[in-house]
DNA sequence: TTGGTCAACGTGTTCC
DNA sequence: GGAACACGTTGACCAA
């Protein structure tokens, strides 16, 4: 996208590389994007019980955790509520929302491959991690959207005031016109300052002795 | 109560 | 034709 704004000197876009530091949901950022994250409860209904790299209290949490999604799952096969089971929100680890983001920073998509490893890595489920990056790119997307948007405002903004002032511009030569075209003066042109870049009058008589 | 965030889903499109 | 993706939407959850 290349545009151009007013004098050339430029409001240069120069639009945002996704996942960097500005992202509401990057970590680490307490609370960042008013997600809540510094004070809510990091429960993870959908997660395998943990070990590795997350702490014990984590994983004390996500072994109660496995034991809801187990009984979730249950109900779900028996299906209560006609069928459809009851739709419970995950809310990832401040570790895996970095890791996560470590990876996305690197790459904004993942193969087969990848995309296993670090749902392993993560105690998630390949799914999980494929619909993260696709969520994540969309809020890179939008974030690169509303920056554009922003951009060109700034940009409609600055060429409203160039369109102004080049109208102010033409209504003083044209005034200036008149004046030199009316009778009792001598006749004259125009010419350019190559200083200003303003359009000056110049009479003949002025000329006649350069 | 309301508005924002985000994981998850459904569907259409693209690519191989 | 199927996998991967984009896009729009839903619903759970939270803070103000």
């Amino acid at each position: 996208m290349e545009i151009m704004p007013e004098n050339s000197t430029c409001l240069e876009l120069t639009i945002s590389i996704p996942g960097s530091s500005s992202n509401s949901s990057s970590f680490p950022s307490p609370g960042g994007g008013g997600c809540g994250y510094n004070t809510m409860r990091e429960l993870d209904i959908n997660q395998v019980p943990s070990s590795g790299n997350i702490n014990e209290e984590e994983s004390m949490e996500e072994d109660q955790d496995q034991e809801e999604e187990e009984e979730s799952s249950n109900n779900n096969n028996n299906n209560n509520n006609n069928g459809v089971p009851p739709r419970k929100k995950l809310r990832l680890t401040k570790q895996q929302s970095f890791l996560l983001e470590e990876s996305f920073r690197q790459n904004h998509t993942l193969n087969p491959k990848e995309k296993e490893a670090l749902a392993m890595q993560l105690k998630l489920r390949t799914r999980q991690v494929e619909v993260w990056f696709q969520n994540r790119r969309a809020r890179s997307k939008l974030k690169q959207t509303e920056m554009e948007c922003e951009y060109l405002k700034r940009w409609f903004g600055s060429l409203t005031e160039q369109n102004r002032r080049l109208k102010k511009e033409v209504e003083e030569l044209r005034a200036m016109k008149v004046g030199v075209l009316s009778p009792h003066t001598c006749p004259s042109t125009l010419t350019m300052c190559p200083h200003c870049e303003r359009v000056t009058t110049t009479t003949i008589r002025d000329e006649s002795r350069i």
